[in-house]
DNA sequence: TATTGACAAATGTACGTACAGAAAATATAC
DNA sequence: GTATATTTTCTGTACGTACATTTGTCAATA
């Protein structure tokens, strides 16, 4: 369910944003001259009355500072509001879903190695969205988090909250990635074999006898392109061809009409299809019940596999065939990497890989030689 | 000509000094309306822009609170706004579980409505586990935060932690519960009315025909309480008799040993019960799993029906008949609410209960009338 | 009796203008 | 070249208008 784009923000809103934008994230640096409000009512066309709403407002939060007769100011102690309050010690997460799917393992895995050392949680998410990861990360970083984990928005296209990043890491704020990373930034992560998990899963459905293999893939995450590299290596390993139709793509975005493409993909490929690697259980389980529908029987008609080992593979009537996923155990991991960074450790890890094992279930069937 | 002996004070600057001194002298009272705008523009015979201004500042001082629509308010308190350093709004949320269940999906509407008044979620479990509790309310405590949203744990049972809640009442922190409550502790609550729903779940089962009607209660808490007492309720409208046999009862402890208990306990009311009310689909799910082993067909041989509308409901291949549960609805309005409450709105709701209604699953069959 | 619809009242946003006053930039006088 | 005057730039205050959006009220309606 798409949720309402925003309503249409008040355009000082829009400035102050924009500002608040250009301040966290270093592009108007403390103590720096912020173009006069002639300027700025020049560049969004807008009355002068506007822009001063917006600066007032930030003046009020403390961001900025004006000098009559000279110009505003970014306020040098903007974030210095930790100063005198009793240091908490609070560890922030960013994660794509709160209430989805395998995340709340993963969030429970952190907070509980982050209460054994007396943290605190500090969470929000991004829904997958760009944007939504901004305003998070401002949040982040106005808050003085002492540390952070994240879990990459759409980590496979090009990320423009870069520059947040390199904020944290100007300032000595901790932080490591888990289930993906952002390629173009050199930080710590904790993820999945990806390319290991779906290779596994294309060479189980291979020694089955399969040969004729789909793919449902997601393309906007590094996870989703890991998984489709696993599938082609597999195939190239047993000498198979890969073949484009036999793929069916999605990402976040065309998420809400997977089902209605899965249900044309499962018709146009019925005679040609044998088994079907999935891009997780989710996915998975939603291939099941179109399938129902189709009255294609699994595993009888159509093998599937998915991935992550989600509830979801182990709660379902049919047991689906998967492979595991650390989940909880990911969230600890990440969550203690950053509590011994604060504490000084040195020589922590840096890339961590988790190998997946197959799990079976019962949405794989042997196919015989004729 | 002279100028001015004093500094000639803007004329906000005297407006401004007029209205906070009527509201430190009581002649506006906390809560109260001071006179619109226009009312004010006229009785200065200034413009209104000049009136906002000074509105604006003793808002954002703490004095006022504007509301769009109906006027400005006195602030109920404005004494603790201390310095003009902006805190850092943070609102602590307290469940008893992180990952499990329908809970990802409350926080999540906690999270959403946070985030629109850009609030901090912190964030603490405590596994239904008393001192686990105690130690998250000390480290909101400690950490001062703005509002609170608990989910009670164990709320059946007494509950050694209540000087921790009327800590946060003595700090004028307000707080709100969900899912359940302290019945000895006065604090406004959003629960689902849980009598109602087993109620509903029972008389759509003798509606359907079935006489004989088990159910599987949680002991500890206040839901498995009013669960119990909504069976028993519809079983004496329809003149049936409630036997003390036909319950099996678990709790937090027990929870783990439910299958195993399942197992006897359907296998010794086998031929006796043709129904059952569980206490939520979680259960539900369970009670089907533990039939499939023993062979008795759902819905053929024994209805089940569950409760809260979770996503085990749905995505079960045997999709479960059961009632609603407004999760993210719910985490929404509790967030609402201590927002609205920091900003000294009153006449807030104090207990919301909302309705249940049935969803009907492939778990419910019709016993024809011999 | 309860619900709906129309209307008025109140605040929110946004445009415009004008001038005051302080600081910075520039021109001028020596 | 330096000191002083002048101009320009920039924020602060203040006026005006207009329309949007929300809330509360009251009368008409079902």
């Amino acid at each position: 369910m798409m949720k309402e784009v925003d309503f249409m923000k008040p355009k000082y809103q829009i400035i102050l944003d924009d500002l608040k934008s250009y301040i966290l994230s270093g592009t108007y640096k403390a103590g720096e001259k912020i173009p006069s409000e002639f300027a700025l009512q020049e560049e969004y066309n807008v009355s002068r009355q506007t822009i001063r709403k917006a600066i007032l407002d930030l003046s009020n939060e403390g961001f900025l500072r004006s000098e009559k007769g000279s110009g505003t100011y970014v306020s040098t102690q903007y974030r210095s509001r930790t100063s005198g309050k009793t240091m908490n010690r609070t560890i922030g997460v960013i994660t794509t879903y709160i209430s989805d799917y395998i995340f709340p393992s993963i969030i429970r895995g952190i907070e509980s190695r982050l209460n054994e050392d007396n943290y605190s949680l500090l969470l929000a998410s991004t829904n997958n969205d760009i944007s939504q990861e901004k305003k998070a990360l401002e949040m982040m970083l106005s808050y003085g988090v002492d540390g952070l984990i994240i879990e990459p928005t759409r980590s496979n296209v090009y990320n423009p909250n870069i520059a947040y990043y390199l904020s944290f890491k100007e300032q000595d704020v901790p932080f490591t990635m888990i289930n993906a990373y952002y390629e173009e930034l050199e930080v710590p992560f904790f993820c999945l074999d990806d390319v290991q998990s779906s290779y596994l899963a294309t060479r189980e459905l291979i020694s089955k006898g399969h040969t004729h293999i789909g793919i449902i893939a997601k393309m906007d995450d590094l996870q989703g392109k890991f998984r489709l590299k696993g599938f082609i290596k597999a195939l190239g390993e047993a000498k198979l061809r890969f073949q484009q139709e036999h793929v069916l793509s999605f990402d976040t975005a065309t998420k809400s009409n997977l089902s209605a493409n899965l249900e044309i993909y499962l018709n146009d490929n019925r005679d040609d299809l044998t088994a079907l690697v999935c891009y997780n259980d989710e996915v998975g389980l939603e291939v099941v019940n179109v399938c129902r529908i189709l009255g294609i029987s699994i595993p009888d008609e159509l093998s599937i596999i998915g991935q992550d080992n989600s509830y979801i593979a182990k709660n379902a009537n049919i047991k689906l065939t998967t492979l595991t996923h650390p989940q909880e155990q990911m969230g600890r991991d990440a969550a203690d990497w950053v509590i011994k960074n604060l504490q000084g450790k040195k020589d922590l890890p840096t890339n961590t890989y988790y190998q997946p094992v197959l799990i079976e279930g019962e949405t794989v069937k042997v196919i015989e030689v004729e």
